[in-house]
DNA sequence: TTTGGGGGCTTGGTCAGACCATTGATTGGG
DNA sequence: CCCAATCAATGGTCTGACCAAGCCCCCAAA
């Protein structure tokens, strides 16, 4: 007894958690798989022998974190069934933790640049002609110079999402996604603030373009490369420029 | 009208989800901060005008984040307090989803040598004394062989905790640990199915050392490259082997 | 004056029961 | 045979009550 004993504080199971940790078994060992229904709420009740109010509870928990998609009335679409929409539950959770933690936005770009040069390797490696589509198709439409801003960003989102996505790796490009989304708000302050917006749009396209070429002509290097500069460049020359000293942590 | 109209679906907005609106744009904004305490649910029920079913479900989400750490009685840290605690979150809502989306557990391999080779490169550009003297620990305690299975697993994972949160990005750091936490129990059983135990705790405990020794010595290169090899080769040469058949989707 | 204990208040946790709104299925009439 | 009214199932919401955990404060005793 000569060590000071740490007496771990006895974790309270609230009745929520209990139904959540039932639910979350079944999930992890695969009884419960992507598009099967929960019982209704009040056969859950009956089922765990706990209240409604603990049922939904849990059941929130789960729709929160993308794993649960809640559907009124009868019918086979009806009820609670188990969906899979992780970009969703992430970018949310992203957002509100980089609002929290005052992530410095360099650690964000630094994520971005990590992230998305892994993806655009792997795009490159292995991209799908419908993939390639999909980017081509988002170029063109950010080559319409009469796009606003909200909607050149959107675009840009949905290229880098192409990228991420033709990658394959659906957990990487989940995060990638999800990193882009969470700082969309930011980006958009950004574009506002530009003193010379068609410069730095061009400038966005020529390098969207030379990004494109290199996954399409499967140069990992090079695409990899391109992307990575891509992001830092952006945020170094002009992200900080127009945050400067007003919103050096985390975009709101 | 010669394009067909995509009528997008009103949103039906539920009570809680407007209760988490209205808080969450108070972090967003940054009028609530780490620390602070919401009012107490009965309180927010006048304010809002809505059920305490209402609030309390939209509290469980935020909680579910890890922005929200509730706390009953009276006192300073009583009530429902704003926190930041992202790894946890994080944790289970990728343990959730690699068991629902099945993710191939090579997406998550090249989830962690991307996270983690970038951490390291990060970690040997400017990892602190403290830094370097818990990984030092970690690699001591696992050098014991006595040590289970599951406590070398943990020390592991500690580790590599450490040399990402040495790399000073808590977003990248808060994903690395995540990704390395949610495969906790799918690396445990792999150990428990290794023919030659200690062969391969040998060969990790030598990488481990050849790891440290690249980040304490600021050689970025050195550690990313390390860093990565181990994580896909001990994934390529053991992991595989070990789950084949029975396990190459996600594990529970 | 100090110390110890106990009551009470605040706060989150839980429950029961009711009603509403949506939506698909059922059924009956034209 | 088809369409519309009706019904039943299901999630969404609300009310009101009680429980349990903790802190605060006051009072009695040393």
């Amino acid at each position: 007894m000569s060590e000071p004993i740490a007496w771990e504080p006895v974790p309270r199971s609230r009745t929520f958690e209990l139904v959540l940790a039932r639910i979350e078994e079944q999930i992890l060992t695969g009884n419960l798989r992507v598009g099967d229904r929960l019982p209704p709420e009040r056969e859950l009740v009956e089922l765990l022998g706990v209240s409604r109010a603990a049922v939904r509870e849990a059941l929130r928990v789960l729709e929160a974190q993308g794993a649960l998609r809640p559907r009124v009335g009868t019918g086979p679409a009806s009820g609670s069934v188990i969906a899979a929409m992780p970009s969703a539950g992430l970018t949310q959770f992203l957002r509100l933790h980089m609002a929290l933690a005052h992530f410095p936005f360099a650690d964000v770009v630094e994520a971005r640049a990590t992230l998305e040069r892994a993806s655009a390797r792997l795009a490159a490696a292995q991209a799908s002609p419908e993939h390639l589509s999909t980017m081509r198709d988002r170029l063109e439409r950010m080559d319409d110079a009469a796009l606003s801003r909200e909607e050149f960003n959107d675009c840009d989102t949905e290229f880098h999402a192409a990228i991420a996505e033709a990658g394959g790796n659906r957990l990487m490009a989940d995060m990638t996604i999800a990193v882009r989304n969470a700082v969309r708000h930011t980006l958009l302050k950004v574009f506002h603030g530009l003193d010379d917006w068609e410069a730095t749009a061009a400038r966005l396209r020529s390098e969207h373009h030379a990004i494109y070429n290199a996954v399409a002509a499967g140069d990992s290097e090079r695409a990899g490369d391109l992307t990575e500069a891509h992001i830092r460049g952006f945020h170094h020359d002009l992200v900080y420029s127009v945050l400067d000293e007003s919103e050096s942590g985390a975009g709101a």
